[in-house]
DNA sequence: TAAACTAATTATAACAATTATAATCTAATA
DNA sequence: TATTAGATTATAATTGTTATAATTAGTTTA
């Protein structure tokens, strides 16, 4: 039920110490609903950490990312944005204001399968984003 | 049928020129049938071009690109990949080596769709990639 | 053809995201 | 308490890419 507590309690499994700053990234991370940077969040905690250094942000994310508590979104130029893991989803991306909505739907195990089958890899996993025009972005283009 | 001068013909008809350079990086795209990065093209034609700068290798693979001869694959941290269009098709992606493989499969028109449906999105199009172990690579972990 | 204009290339500097390094601090253990 | 390992900080370095300004090449106009 209560996502922060059931992340740290993953953390002390792993034996990863819970510091101050971790646990103010992850309850960040889990409260913004959203997909931050890694600068998004180091701004958003410089108030409460003056002294954080941006490199801590990075590697606690990495950290986080290892013990399977976080997924990096990366993308070509921009910076890598940040998934709180959840349930298993797809992203939506809005091309002109970068805004990203998740979006459930049935893995595509078929499209794996045909992969390795062709190809005679030893499939993992995937990818796959949707990318178009939010309905913000979409009102504005009208006028 | 000759793809270079299809792609020749293609630059003369938006009135972008076609110089010494831009014939050498079309050609070595085509040639190369892989996904190079800029620096690799850039490294390929030293040979022949011992004083093309690596910005004219970036210029003028936007320019490709913005008149439809290239795609761009883009990933996180490593750089981009330029990929010359022939059929839409996905790639199937080595996470050891990095390998690049061809992929073709039907469009996914209805995860599109949905994603519309769901999010109130306008969507344009979409980005999939397959992960896994090549043969290669699979080879070598056995023993 | 000569002059004027435009596009492309080059060399180099700047940039931005990320990672590496070394010093310091903190916490756990013996 | 002393020792050790882990974490954080401050800063430097790295890397892919883009911007800038000067130069060169090609095209258009007079
Ligand atoms: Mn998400
Ligand atoms: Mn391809
Ligand atoms: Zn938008
Ligand atoms: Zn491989």
């Amino acid at each position: 039920m209560n996502q922060l507590k059931e992340a740290l309690e993953t953390l002390k499994d792993t034996g990863v110490r819970i510091t101050p700053q971790r646990h103010a990234i992850l309850e960040y991370l889990i409260n913004s609903m959203s997909h931050p940077t890694a600068d998004e969040i180091y701004k958003a905690l410089e108030g409460k950490f003056p002294n954080m250094s941006v490199a801590t942000v990075y590697n606690n994310l990495r950290v986080f990312r290892e013990v399977g508590l976080v997924k990096e979104l990366t993308f070509g130029d921009a910076s890598s944005r940040f998934d709180f893991v959840t349930s298993e989803h797809y992203h939506v991306i809005c091309e002109h204001c970068g805004k990203i909505v998740d979006f459930h739907y049935p893995g595509l195990d078929e499209v794996e399968h045909l992969a390795a089958h062709v190809t005679g890899f030893k499939v993992d996993t995937h990818r796959l984003e949707i990318y178009g025009t939010c309905p913000d972005c979409a009102g504005k283009e009208v006028h």
